[in-house]
DNA sequence: AGCTCTTCCTGAAAGC
DNA sequence: TGCTTTCAGGAAGAGC
């Protein structure tokens, strides 16, 4: 599932093949995850890229309508964002005009160097659409700090102010944009801190280790593209090796890289949670 | 404020 | 074997 170093992996190899490039018709199947599907159509084609941007778990695309395609008298600003989350499910492929089209396949943006772009999503939990440049802050307003520029002393007055569970804190995208349920228990593990503790009663070390840790495993994970645990792929369709380097998550029962111990799952904050109960203790474990 | 539950959707896996 | 149930999860919304 995407999350934060999926997505910048995604956007990477998005970056390397879109800028200046013309997008010349959309095509759409299913729409039901898309905000605006007639509007989608109708702007898109005609627009040259501009950019392509991480904005947390989102994909930003920023497109440019070129002057011709412009109203004489158009006041209105001709850069229009084309905003993507990818969902659980999420893929988003450069591939030839040509090319098989795999099943789950909704969308497809015809580019000026006879290449496509294509978005296909088995579950459909996606998201898509249009942000006009100027509605960009209104867009950024509910979400949270970028994780890999947060810095400590901000990271430990955001987190431990609050009296909700650290592993909630961590999924919520108003406090931190991008990090996602394998990141959260991987930093956690890392910080050794138990997904349950309330980010309130945790010490100040604990959470300069935690911000420490959330950097190292997101930025370790980028470096290998990701983590590829059921479908995930990039750009080219290349998997993600991150998996190989999880120590809790999805290793229910398994030793713990550390001491040895069982990983345990528990339901935190509504999702499975894998910690090691001996290096990652049980808050408030009272005696009596 | 923060928790739990529900909804969206599909396919894999477990259960019978 | 084959059908049915359960689960997984990002985000949003409801209700407590």
């Amino acid at each position: 599932m995407p999350e934060l170093p999926e997505v910048e992996t995604v956007v990477r190899g998005l970056r390397a093949v879109l800028p200046g490039r013309t997008i010349l018709d959309v095509r759409l199947g299913k729409a039901d995850f898309i905000d605006d599907p007639a509007a989608l159509a109708e702007s898109l084609p005609g627009t040259r890229v501009l950019d392509v941007t991480r904005l947390g778990k989102f994909i930003c695309i920023a497109t440019e309508r070129s002057e011709k395609t412009l109203g004489p008298h158009s006041a209105s600003d001709p850069r229009l964002n084309f905003v993507i989350h990818l969902g659980m499910t999420g893929q988003l492929i450069i591939c030839g005009a040509g090319d098989p089209v795999a099943s789950h396949t909704h969308c497809f943006f015809a580019l000026d160097d006879g290449r496509e772009l294509r978005y296909k999503d088995i579950r459909r939990f996606g998201r898509m659409l249009l942000v006009p440049e100027s509605g960009m802050a209104e867009f950024l307003g509910p979400l949270g700090k970028e994780p890999l520029q947060i810095g400590a002393e901000e990271f430990c007055r955001d987190l431990g102010s609050r009296r909700a569970r650290i592993k909630a804190l961590l999924l919520d995208q108003s406090v931190l944009r991008g990090v996602g349920n394998i990141y959260a228990d991987e930093s956690l593990f890392r910080a050794r801190v138990h997904p349950a503790q309330i980010a309130e009663k945790l010490s100040k070390k604990q959470l300069l280790l935690l911000h420490r840790a959330v950097r190292e495993v997101l930025t370790a994970a980028i470096l290998l593209r990701g983590s590829s645990i059921s479908d995930y792929v990039d750009a080219e369709g290349k998997r993600g090796t991150f998996q190989q380097r999880h120590r809790v998550y999805q290793r229910t029962g398994k030793p713990c890289f550390r001491c040895r111990e069982k990983i345990r799952r528990v339901i935190v904050a509504g999702r499975s949670s894998h910690f090691c109960p001996r290096c990652q203790p049980v808050p408030r474990a009272r005696k009596k």
